[in-house]
DNA sequence: ATGGTAGTAAAACTA
């Protein structure tokens, strides 16, 4: 038995994080480091860095300086998709990554903006899409790893005051709805299995709220869901507060988990 | 908190 180490992080822009990331990743080593928002397009993105300390790199970005996913590997994948196979592709928002028997998909779910807003129902339909694109496209006859940013905190332990976010898109009950659709394929929450009804867990601390990590005001939006089959083989899931030590750090924090393979 | 900050860019827009 190996143990295999996936981490997932919205880095907030490559470019203006690498300080933080490629010490991270070099000290850590993990299998594979899952990127999102990396706000940067495929013609700019720092491959240099990561591959000076060993590591190979899959990107995903656009032309706008919005959205973006990257996927660094200590081996190279076999195979890879961006995208969905149908408009509007989002590739710079779904990144598929096949490595010898552990599918890894990142995705950096919309966010939504408002309830009441088109981008909100897009969401929604996103998360649809998703569960078909892996049902049809994927399945689950091999180890599957969905991570990333998915823009969604699914129960009360995972925000700081649920009662005054009803309304908000990351806690709507539709949005949450939606993203459960996506897991009952047969996913489990790989951090809610190694720390069960622990609240005060976040990955994603708003850069607007005053001290927001000291007095825990924050949301558990970035998750890794892991195939029911390979959960049985989990080892650890932990929050990595590491790249936050940086100056100028990310409003997100690295997510781990530790697979036997 | 009907704020706040940080990132892309080069004035808003997104988170």
């Amino acid at each position: 038995m190996k143990l295999f180490k996936c981490a997932t992080f919205n880095v907030n822009s490559i470019r203006s994080r690498l300080h933080a990331v490629i010490p991270w990743l070099n000290e850590k080593r993990p299998n594979v480091l899952c990127m999102q928002e990396t706000k940067v397009d495929n013609d700019h993105f720092p491959v240099e860095a990561f591959r000076e300390i060993g590591y190979s790199l899959l990107f995903s970005g656009n032309k706008e300086g919005r959205n973006g996913v990257a996927l660094a590997s200590l081996n190279e994948p076999d195979h890879y998709i961006t995208g969905f196979p149908s408009e509007p592709m989002d590739a710079d928002r779904l990144l598929v990554a096949q490595f010898s028997g552990i599918t890894i998909i990142n995705t950096y779910v919309p966010q939504g903006y408002s309830i009441d807003d088109a981008r909100f129902q897009y969401k929604l339909e996103w998360f649809k899409r998703l569960k078909e694109f892996i049902r049809a496209d994927i399945g689950f006859n091999h180890n599957v790893l969905w991570c990333g940013d998915m823009n969604v905190a699914p129960t009360d332990l995972d925000v700081t005051n649920p009662k005054s976010k009803k309304d908000h898109v990351c806690f709507h009950e539709d949005a949450k709805k939606a993203f459960h659709g996506v897991v009952a394929l047969g996913f489990v929450d790989l951090f809610r299995k190694h720390h069960p009804d622990e609240p005060g867990n976040y990955t994603f601390f708003d850069y607007r709220v005053k001290d927001a990590v000291s007095r825990r005001i924050g949301w558990r939006v970035d998750h890794i869901m892991v195939s029911t089959g390979f959960a049985r083989y989990s080892e650890a899931c932990y929050i990595d507060l590491g790249p936050r030590l940086a100056e100028k750090p990310s409003d997100h924090t690295v997510l781990v988990a530790e697979m036997f393979i």
